[in-house]
DNA sequence: CTGCCCCTGTAA
DNA sequence: TTACAGGGGCAG
């Protein structure tokens, strides 16, 4: 499920949530921990206290006392906190705290990934991760200086986290339909004026879908991040575009699906 | 940079 | 039964 916004409302309902409690066990599924065991994730983390939690790009870092652990939802990972009871169904982790609440993180389909290391190794891991959109360093200016060598079609530049880290298939359709332009064209040929507006389109679509992100979360274990955004085009192949009533079209790039309007995108 | 793969659930 | 799913590592 997540993108750049759902994954920053987890690291703030997290922050809130756990910052300053004591891990007191940790529980999860070999798959998750990979290339590491569980037990030993358990051992590396356990009588350590949260410090913060950072996101970079859709990666999920909680630091601890000179150990921090790297979590990754990938497609259908959830992590929120819950309180003692809830024993919902299938949990791929499971990290309790000393105040009796843990965080839980579920994953049906078993993609996510998890890892505990020192900081500084998370961080040379990370290290090809490219500019994060809600940084200050994101501006129009930038946008353009990585994307003007890149003849890849301009979906697929976006998606691409070496060059900006946090934009998924949803977000990235959607900020292209606000700029009005074709998911196919070819990075390396937009105009100053394109990238502009790509530019204010990525940091608008972030911004709201983190808005209503953050009213969804506020639910303890109830409707996920994210789905009260409304998309323009993702997911509605054949249905009218809300600005000029033709219908969306889907089409395939990089073997994954591109939602576009053929109207309004050129 | 693109294709294939990793998994499991859901819908057509 | 098949296609597809919001991600990314890896091979080619």
């Amino acid at each position: 499920m997540p993108e750049l916004p759902e994954v920053e409302a987890v690291c703030r309902a997290v922050r809130r949530a756990a910052t300053g409690r004591r891990i007191v066990a940790l529980h999860a599924s070999p798959r998750l921990c990979a290339p590491q065991t569980p037990g030993a994730i358990a051992r590396a983390v356990c009588g350590k206290r949260l410090r913060s939690v950072e996101r970079r790009g859709k990666n999920i870092l909680l630091h601890l006392d000179g150990i921090s652990l790297w979590m990754h939802l990938r497609m259908t990972g959830h992590l929120f906190p819950a309180g003692p009871g809830l024993e919902s169904g299938g949990y791929a982790a499971r990290v309790l705290l000393d105040n009796g609440r843990c965080l839980l993180l579920e994953d049906p389909r078993r993609l996510a990934v998890m890892r505990a290391a020192p900081p500084q190794k998370l961080s040379a891991m990370l290290g090809p991760l490219g500019v994060d959109p809600l940084s200050l360093s994101f501006t129009p200016e930038r946008l353009e200086g990585l994307g003007r060598a890149s003849r890849a079609a301009v979906k697929n530049f976006l998606m691409n986290q070496r060059r900006v880290a946090g934009l998924g298939n949803i977000y990235s359709a959607e900020a292209l339909f606000r700029a009005g332009i074709n998911p196919r064209t070819i990075t390396a040929r937009l105009g100053r004026r394109r990238w502009g507006r790509l530019h204010a389109s990525i940091t608008s679509v972030l911004a709201e879908a983190l808005e209503s992100g953050r009213r969804a979360y506020r639910r303890p274990g109830g409707l996920a991040v994210g789905e009260t955004f409304r998309c323009a085009v993702y997911g509605r192949e054949g249905l009218p575009c809300f600005g000029c009533r033709r219908r969306i079209r889907r089409i395939a790039q990089s073997g994954r699906s591109s939602y576009f309007c053929p109207g309004c995108q050129r």
